[in-house]
DNA sequence: AACGTTCTTGAAAACGTTTTTATGCATTTT
DNA sequence: AAAATGCATAAAAACGTTTTCAAGAACGTT
């Protein structure tokens, strides 16, 4: 509890016998101080365990090394991924994360972004719940604070944004499916608000489209465990491919099907989207569409940065490949 | 990009046609304001949109709101889920977090720890990367900062706590699989510096020699499902039931024993500790202890604002049940 | 030797708050 | 009616920095 006051710059500068300019000075460009005093100064410094204040430097500054994050769910590790990369990246120039979880809801993520914004954030990382938010409108439109957009877009204003190719994604899968001999389908979409949802069942929808299909059906749901779950339970025929929002629908999926007495993959077929960690485990391992999700958040982080430091961002729309994985969920219906 | 000046207490004042300590009583303390001012302010507060600047409260008052939060590996639910149990409990109080990975490196902890003190978070929680780590020691001899450990120990100094009760939820475990007839074990231990590695060992040990039982072998690892994977493949002999230090190296054994020709339950029983998401849908599903680990995060939460409030804490150790439960990964041998 | 440069240093202002202290005024008490 | 009390407000100090500005010292040039 012991709140005895730390030291300050002032400290150092008592027992260096100088002003604590010229301790400032040292800290920040050590040259333009003589040697005698850079030698007092850093004993100084060393002996009293001096560290700046950054609340002090942040007041005068304007800059408190400090990101605001905001995903959907802290609890879902796709995301986390995200994070990682861009955190990973940020924090070699120095900058801390403040991570805030909306749980899908847009409320929350005003109320996040309001209190990021007052707690002096440098600038924000967002993958969005998806609906119109009249605070993120307004603080995009004011300029006043750098955002990047990672994963989801947010498409009611022009905003920097990275994310993976989700359309040609879904179309590299069905041309895989189709070359394999599925015919019917069925599409689990997730919160169809979401801009990578819409844009993977535009994939999709492209596919069937391009070879004529006519046996197939589109459910809307959420990307979780649970909706891939009960949009199957649900289904009314069972087509020869399942096509999920992402990865944990198509658990859910699978795990439906059993219950319903379906063999994955003799006799259907499902595949969902992202490649997560245990894709390549679950029983029977997942046939998938991977995209780069540590690498989008590390270039998030790398065009914040971009941002931050003023510089012209050439391309404020980086859109990551997509490759498809074929995975023991299929199988060829020849 | 604009950096048009924010809207300070200076203006408000302004507008109000009142002085700056008569908006910040307002703020603070509104009884101590007249009814007439009191709605000039209130008007001109609305009007500009004024919200107090964070880093100006938090240099003066030295308190910045913000809570640090060390995990070792921000990819990995489990532990998301006790950061989530704690974020829901504070940001109700206006705390926000700094959430940081460590990534199991007790010299990755130490920068962390310095980084956040310098950040000037008022709070600590950290899950520990185990090693002994002298800048820990010196920040909680110092007792500058309150720090709750939560899930793991930090055994070198006595500090505030809450995790589960790892031993005799491994007690329970053993006297259920000896119950059903298993002879032969094997446990899979996750690191072994780490307080719980180490709680669930022992109470792994108190069960063979409870039982008097010779055949069992102990090898040391990682809390990781490579490692559960590894550690089952240099088993010299496969025993009734494996105890894998947590789900994920549960789940490594499981697909190691898969490879090595081992059906589960059949051959082997598989057992975890955790209950994580997945673990239920597993393929067989996961028998293993379950630990409120959402909870876990709340009690650390609530414990650590009460050591910021100042009051008294009379239970610094926080021990919280597990229960086992029983699915398919585990059958009789009776 | 006088002057002009350059370099090093310190004083002071500024960032946006909260809080302590002071001031003025109205109300009550003597 | 004068003094004492209480209240609402304002002024000013403080928190820990960085940075601007000015002053002084050291140096080189004429």
């Amino acid at each position: 509890m012991g709140k005895e006051k730390a030291i300050t710059i002032k400290d150092v500068a008592r027992a260096a016998q100088v002003s604590i300019s010229t301790v400032s000075r040292f800290i920040n460009t050590p040259d333009s101080v003589s040697e005698k005093l850079k030698e007092r100064i850093d004993k100084a410094i060393k002996n009293l365990g001096y560290r700046p204040n950054r609340i002090g430097q942040s007041l005068r500054t304007g800059s408190t090394k400090l990101i605001g994050f905001i995903i959907p769910d802290i609890t879902n590790p796709a995301f986390l991924l995200i994070v990682k990369g861009a955190e990973d990246y940020l924090k070699k120039h120095g900058y801390s994360f403040i991570l805030c979880g909306s749980d899908h809801s847009v409320r929350e993520e005003s109320k996040l972004l309001r209190a990021l914004i007052s707690q002096g954030v440098d600038g924000l990382i967002v993958t969005c719940s998806g609906g119109h938010n009249s605070e993120l409108n307004k603080v995009l439109s004011a300029q006043h604070m750098h955002i990047v957009f990672v994963d989801r877009k947010y498409e009611r204003v022009p905003t920097a944004y990275v994310g993976a190719d989700n359309y040609s994604g879904l179309e590299k899968m069905m041309d895989y499916l189709v070359q394999t001999g599925h015919k019917s389908f069925a599409y689990l979409c997730g919160e169809k608000q979401v801009s990578s949802a819409k844009e993977r069942l535009a994939g999709f929808l492209n596919g069937v489209k391009k070879y004529g299909i006519e046996d197939y059906q589109v459910l809307f749901g959420e990307f979780t465990f649970e909706s891939g779950y009960s949009l199957t339970k649900t289904l009314r025929k069972v087509p020869d491919a399942i096509v999920a929002g992402n990865d944990l629908m198509a658990f859910g999926t699978i795990q439906a099907l059993r219950e319903k007495g379906y063999k994955v993959p003799e006799d259907v077929s499902v595949v969902g989207f992202d490649d997560m960690f245990f894709s390549k485990y679950y029983k029977p391992s997942l046939t998938t569409i991977r995209q780069p999700i540590y690498n989008m958040g590390r270039k998030a982080g790398r065009m914040l940065l971009s941002l931050m430091s003023g510089k012209k961002v050439k391309n404020k729309n980086v859109i990551l490949d997509t490759e498809i994985v074929v995975r023991n969920s299929t199988k060829s219906r020849n």
